[in-house]
DNA sequence: CGACAAGTTGAGGTCGTTCAAAGAACGTGG
DNA sequence: CCACGTTCTTTGAACGACCTCAACTTGTCG
């Protein structure tokens, strides 16, 4: 019952399609629905791949490089689908950072399925884009910027996909804790908190409680977070911040890694 | 002419559908044929998403992220396709490497056509899947290993993608710089030289010229690489590495950024 | 063979990490 | 409703990997 009705959200959410339809069926008998806990990892067979869909809730899809190293990959929210790989050359797994509910397909079938109604692999298609656009421009935050930049372009990101709020004001309830954003930067926990006392020490968030965070105005946030696109919201900030103003701050946008300061 | 005879070889062997097909006739429709020299960049809108093949040679695709920071996000190599995003929050660019030719489309209108196709689509599924997953595998490399892990995670990488020869021991063409490299893993060229000469000094590879480089056994540059997936080719190396009876080399699988040694 | 580009090697500096401890936030039970 | 204990977060000091700067060497092409 509860299985049947989040998949018909699925179909119709996700594909616009109506469940009844032939793809629909076939899809439907190869799903599996799942319920986490507030902190559990979701339950795949690392053998192949996976296609899952998050009804509600919120993951973190993280891999594995040695003992103590987790990178986490991506995180989703409710209403998006995303492929988890095989153990290849790292180990994948999808853990919850709330309570959440997720469909789970068996990727080859799921795909197979999936190509023969246009309407879905049209669909597919996109958010895998999306989501290697994504990967892409992490790939480019973890090579070539610095941690300030990266905290700024997490924040940044999560404004504009679970930020609250109108305007350049944006509230942000993480449901992630330092941990995993130092995870999914590259970063220390540490270095993930200095940075975001730095920043409040310059006025640009406030910091409520552990997960909320309010950024006062989205495109001083951007501007920090070292993008270098098309993407010129608005007029640029005047003065380029005077961060080193309030605190030995790196001011500017600082260079490749690490090292020098100009 | 030569446009004709370039987009029938991407129809066959991408997708293996004949280019007469429906599907085939429309993608032609939109194909764009380009020949670059040894390092040119190519042309494309960045004002909108591009879907690349290159029918042979090497590229680079690259982003921006400010003056002198470049992210090599993926090497691609014949018969490869792939996805270039239009400029967001970073600028990309795809360059040669050597001479190639290429099909250049729009990117709505391909997926719009390729989704009508259940072979086309479902060849495009796989292969961005494929391109994902190898993303994500960049991003758990540039996040959470050291200069020597990623090296060698290349190198294992170009080995697989490129290499000649059979057994344990493989010959790279590079067809890259130093500065490629580096630029692909966040590293300076410097380090990168750096890391090579210690694999050098070591035994495990040989350089002759430029570009090319030996492989004397890949099984221990995948161990070398930290991954940690069920990818056990072969049995453990014995002794983990008698690296450090050559150098002073950062012994074993190293932390996860910098840092200590233990 | 000669010249320029590409690669290598060395010395010193910086950012982020590691180790360590204090401080705040949240859940529990009285 | 408030005290307590655990967990998470913040802050500090020192180390190290990688970067920067600079000079030298090698490779490649005219």
């Amino acid at each position: 019952m509860t299985e049947l009705a989040s998949f018909d959200i699925f179909m119709r959410t996700a594909f616009g399609v109506e469940p009844a339809a032939r793809a629909g069926l076939q899809l439907k008998a190869m799903a599996e629905a799942k319920c986490l806990g507030p902190h559990e990892e979701a339950p795949l067979g690392k053998r192949e791949s996976n296609v899952l869909y998050i009804g509600s809730g919120a993951t973190k899809l993280a891999a594995r490089a040695s003992d103590n190293r987790e990178q986490i990959v991506a995180f989703h929210f409710g209403g998006d689908i995303f492929s988890v790989p095989a153990d290849d050359l790292h180990s994948y797994s999808v853990s919850s950072l709330e309570p959440t509910s997720l469909l789970v397909f068996p990727a080859r079938p799921f795909f197979d399925c999936a190509s023969s109604d246009p309407r879905i692999s049209r669909a597919l298609l996109e958010r895998q884009r999306t989501a290697l656009h994504r990967c892409r421009d992490k790939a480019v935050a973890l090579g070539q910027k610095n941690a300030l930049e990266r905290l700024a372009g997490f924040l940044f990101a999560m404004a504009d996909r679970i930020g609250t709020g109108s305007g350049v004001r944006r509230i942000l309830d993480l449901p992630m804790s330092r941990r995993d954003i130092g995870d999914s930067l590259g970063l220390t926990i540490e270095t993930v908190s200095r940075q975001l006392g730095a920043l409040r020490k310059a006025g640009l968030i406030e910091t409520h409680g552990r997960s909320r965070i309010v950024v006062r105005d989205l495109n001083d946030i951007a501007h920090l977070s070292g993008h270098c696109g098309k993407s010129e919201r608005t007029e640029p900030i005047e003065a380029d911040f005077d961060l080193d103003q309030c605190e030995r701050l790196p001011v500017g946008v600082a260079r490749p890694q690490t090292g020098g300061q100009s």
